[in-house]
DNA sequence: TGTACAATACCCACTAATGGGGAATTCACT
DNA sequence: AGTGAATTCCCCATTAGTGGGTATTGTACA
């Protein structure tokens, strides 16, 4: 009746701060922690968790493109978003890529066993940010409201990093091989789909997904 | 002989993580954490502590400012720098502003320790990877490799908390009641600074020291 | 008491980026 | 065969950003 519990988290500390959060409740068992998306994913070949206490911001592969890996190939693991950020953009993503629940760091020990233990029971948790992020909608813009979320193309997320990388349209379509107007093309659907009105945002939404 | 430490981090779940590292060394006392660089000043108001374990990237205050203000306030109390960035310009920063050392998030229990009883007892502490950042000068550009350190100035600080939130600089003029060409003119002083080719640049280190 | 420097504000010229509008190609999935 | 997504490229008008300066004020200090 022992829940297995991995954490997934940039820090090895904050694994180290959950395990003492949980200490009194023997039935939650934190059994390994790993710092990376694709460390996550390996371990889970070689063994088995229930949950999985998943941070936004992961290096390698960051914790969205991971959530959805783990649907696809692990899918009896259940999947709870552990961040600190709380912008719709993220939260969105996670639940669609099928996260059972959204908790923020600032989190007490009480909502993090309630959080685990609800989405173990098959219900959805979500932080009281979380909830209100969601139905705020986006806050960048007065667009997109629906909350759609609207998944990067891989050319999009190499434009993007370079971006974040302090790059210039010229230096990034020489990196691709492309000209600089496609480069200024992938940008513009950049800002469309991210919501952003200028770099700042984009490079920021770069950071907040390890991209850099 | 009790050592009293003080943990400022943004994330309460990381103190109780290095309370868990600590507990075989009951000397080495964590009484209290605070999660701003404001909470912290005013926790050392009322009350006393050995050494502080500081985040660079605390809100309301950030790591630096509030290790200038100690230094200036409390300056019996110890500094230790302790985050998860290794550009040099965060370890030059909070050394040149009275940090004892430079710990990174990632360092072992040991290491910790190490690092602690080092500064206590009158030392200097540099993690591996904060040593290289300090010999290998700044990465972004081939200026200032002489490593030293500029400060930005409070106008500079308001413009580029603008530009991190996605301001455009007709904006800016209109909120400082300037024109939009002293603007620009802030923008270029800030990039020359911070040694950064771009936007992107600017936002990162806002986003870096919490001013966004 | 200069003078040297930092901070702030401003101007001009040039380049880069943004926001409209399209459009052609390939490829996968009906 | 048709739809749609992804990638590529183009034009044009506007705005933003970059890099070269200068002027003023105030302060620090030799």
């Amino acid at each position: 009746m022992e829940l297995r519990i991995v954490v997934a988290d940039a820090q090895e500390l904050l694994a180290d701060g959950l395990r003492m959060r949980l200490a009194d409740h023997p039935d939650l068992r934190i059994v390994d922690h790993v710092t990376t998306g694709l460390g996550l994913l390996e371990w889970l070949e070689q063994d088995t968790a229930d949950v999985v206490l998943m941070d936004v911001s992961l290096p390698l592969m960051d914790g969205i493109d991971t959530t959805r890996a783990i649907r696809t190939r692990f899918p009896q693991v259940k999947v709870l978003a552990h961040s600190a950020l709380t912008e719709i953009e993220y939260v969105n993503s996670m639940l669609i890529e099928g996260a059972a629940g959204y908790l923020l760091k600032g989190a007490s020990k009480e909502e993090l066993v309630l959080a685990i233990r609800t989405v173990m029971g098959g219900g959805r948790y979500l932080s009281e940010e979380a909830q209100r992020s969601v139905e705020r909608g986006y806050t960048h813009t007065d667009k997109r409201m629906d909350g759609q979320y609207v998944g990067l193309t891989e050319r999009e997320r190499e434009v993007i990093r370079f971006i974040a990388q302090e790059k210039t349209n010229a230096e990034i379509a020489a990196a691709l091989h492309v000209s600089e107007e496609t480069v200024k093309s992938h940008r513009k659907h950049l800002m469309t789909k991210l919501n952003v009105r200028s770099t700042a945002g984009l490079v920021k939404y770069a950071v907040d997904r390890c991209w850099v």
